[in-house]
This record gives C-alpha cells, sequence and structure tokens, in this order.
DNA sequence: TCGATTATGGAACGATCATTAAATAATATC
DNA sequence: GATATTATTTAATGATCGTTCCATAATCGA
C-alpha cells in the first residue's frame, strides 16, 4: 500500500516514556521528544497525533513495569516477605537516585489525571496490575496461615496498595536519612496484615 | 524611604498559591500570575525575582492550609473519628468537585520536590506540619485507649500520614463510583491502630 | 513501471514562554 | 521642596512552545 514505518514503535516509545517519566508532561516539549526518540517532528505528529497522544501511548507502554513488580511479586519467598521486597525496593530505588523519577503512574496521576478523566482511566489501569498482583500475594500469605482472613484479600491488596502510593509521595521528599522512617511505615503497614 | 507597596502580600500569595494549585508549577504560566494577582509583570519580578520565587512564597503560604487540618483534628470527638473525619473530608473534597485539585504539597512533592530539593525541604516542612497533629491525636487516643500503645505514637503517626498520602493519590485518579473503595482503606487504616 | 499511499525530515507557523528594560509615580528623609 | 529610593506599568526581549506544511522518499497493488 505505502511506504512501511523506518521506526521501531517500542524504542520510541520507551524513549517517550523515559522523558515524560523524568521531565513530567508539562515539563517535556515536543523538541524534548524528538531528542529523545531520534524522529523528526512530522514522524511523530504523523504516529501520534499530537503530545497528548505520545503521552498515551507512552503511558500504556509504562504498563508493562507494573507486570514487572507483579512478577517480582512471585519470585520465592513468603508473601509477606515479598510485599516488604516490593515497598523496601521501591523507597530504595529512589532514595539511592541522584535524579529522583518516582513512578511514571503515580506522577500522571497527580500532574495529570485530576484534570484529565482519559489519563485518569489508564493511571487507574497501570494501578489495578500492581493491586490485583497485591492481592495474589496476600492470598497466598492467608492460606499459608502468614496473613489474617479476618478481612477479605481484595480489601487488604487495596489497604496496601495504598500505602506504596504513599511511599511514592514520601519518598520524593525524603533523603538517605529518612529511610529508617519509612521503613518503619513500611513495618507498620505489613503488621497491619497479620 | 521610598514608594510602599500598593499592593497586600497575602492577597498575592493566595491567588498566586490557587493558581499553582489548580494548574501546577509547570502548567502556571507568568501571564496567568499576573492574570490571578492583578499585579504587573514587573510588580511580581520585582517582589519575587522570578517564577520559583512566587511559586516557593505561595508554597509557604499554603501551610494555613495543613494548620486548619490540624484544628479540624483538635475538634471535639474521639480521636479515632477524628482521624476518620480526616480522611474522609480529603476524600471527599475532591470526589465531589467538578474541578480536583488535590493538595498542592502533595502535588509539588511529585511534580517539582523529586527533581528540586529546595521545594523538597518546603514541602517536608508542610507534610511535618499534619504529621504532628495526627501524631497528638493518636496520643489522645493513646491515653483514652482507644489506640493501642504496643507502638509509639510518631510511628503510628507517620503510618497514618503515610495512608493520606496514599489516598491522595487514588483520589485523583477515583470517580464518584469508588467511593466505597476508598473508604474501605481508611476503615482498615484505622482498624491497624487499635 | 506506474499511480496511490504513507513515512520522513526540516523548515516555518503564530503564540506563548519567562524575564528584563525603561519610563513614570509615589513616598521618606533631609 | 529637593533627592534618594522603591513601586508600578507597559513594552519589548530572545527563546521556546505545540503544531502544521511541504517537498522528498519509499513501498504497495496493479
Amino acid at each position: 500500500m505505502a511506504r512501511p514505518r523506518e521506526f521501531d514503535e517500542d524504542r520510541v516509545l520507551d524513549a517517550a516514556m523515559e522523558t515524560f517519566w523524568r521531565k513530567g508532561y508539562e515539563g517535556t516539549s515536543a523538541q524534548d521528544l524528538v531528542d529523545a526518540t531520534g524522529l523528526g517532528r512530522g514522524s511523530l505528529y504523523a504516529a501520534y497525533a499530537n503530545k497528548q497522544g505520545i503521552f498515551e501511548q507512552a503511558l500504556r507502554r509504562y504498563h508493562k513495569r507494573a507486570q514487572g513488580h507483579v512478577d517480582q511479586l512471585r519470585e520465592p519467598g513468603s508473601p509477606v516477605e515479598r510485599l516488604r521486597a516490593l515497598m523496601e525496593g521501591i523507597v530504595d530505588v529512589d532514595l539511592g537516585a541522584s535524579e529522583k523519577r518516582g513512578c511514571l503512574a503515580t506522577n500522571s496521576a497527580i500532574e495529570v489525571a485530576n484534570r484529565d478523566p482519559h489519563v485518569a482511566d489508564l493511571v487507574r489501569g497501570n494501578f489495578d496490575i500492581l493491586t490485583r498482583g497485591i492481592e495474589e500475594t496476600i492470598r497466598r500469605g492467608q492460606d499459608a496461615g502468614e496473613i489474617r482472613s479476618t478481612t477479605d484479600a481484595e480489601t487488604l491488596a487495596l489497604f496496601v496498595f495504598n500505602a506504596v502510593q504513599g511511599l511514592r509521595v514520601l519518598t520524593s521528599t525524603a533523603g538517605a536519612k529518612d529511610r529508617a522512617k519509612l521503613t518503619t511505615i513500611i513495618d507498620q503497614t505489613l503488621i497491619a496484615l497479620t
């Protein structure tokens, strides 16, 4: 029919995703996306219509990160220790980084979703992936008698996911010396499951 | 000495605060601030040097909101019910709003603090005000035997504050039909205190 | 090989960005 | 009332914003 695309869509969206992740939605310019992806302006706009379109596709691409966290939850170890590893990992990545960037879904929830219902839906889809992974882990913990069964796994999963999002906010203002505080929050969250 | 200021600094900073709150830091332009404050560009820049300076002062002004939440915690009622009112109030304001804006401190934590340590310090100061108010409330609850004393009030306050920040993230992607989910999170958070 | 169709890269669009310069106005001290 | 100092207003700065246009290139089915 016509000339085929020369660029690898996954590579382009990964580059866009990294840019939005590092600089935020409003903080990312079309020039930033051209530089990051290597594409010409025309190609970018022909493929994704506008900045918002690029952002939405980059956010969809980000879903694989949430799946990565779910995969980690399924690795060997007790369910509670897997949940601890999830939360400590989230905290440690940014506390140890020279440039903090948090989580693109969380960042987009706060910066964009408040004013854009369509992005809110996309972010919610991302949130659901992790929440279901947590729920699955909690169910395993309940079966093993490690987590209380007085509350259903779905409710406990929401509770843990909420704590995870809290950690993302607190980590963004925290320094290395605050690691102990964040650890006590993780401790209390896990204690609430027993 | 010289010509006195004609503008009321509190009014100007309130207007700037509202603008940053509603549109975000990067989403707010100098023109937006001129329109909101009624000042000329020159006056704004003479008084606050640049956009970042205006933002910092607006963020300082926002501290009174955190103090307002603390005041509410001190109103009549059992400590646990006061904490519930705090969290439900936070959720309800945005779920019922046509335009969600969340919390300026939380928004700034995510959008700005990750990349600006000075703003991180400012936001942390705001966070500390509410966290200490929560701690005070928890201590009252412990004295009344309503909240467990097996963990010190400071730790439990961090745990509750973390949940509050989680709610701010979740609320930004939530609709009116998600109120029940958020309520169960609040329930679980309070159950963890008993 | 031709015509239809789509991709590409770069130039160009008007609008807006944050910031500054300059001219005028108002006050305090002397 | 003169002078120094600061506030206010308006215009203008160069840079960058998101987006579009256009000429060229590459591939398809015919």
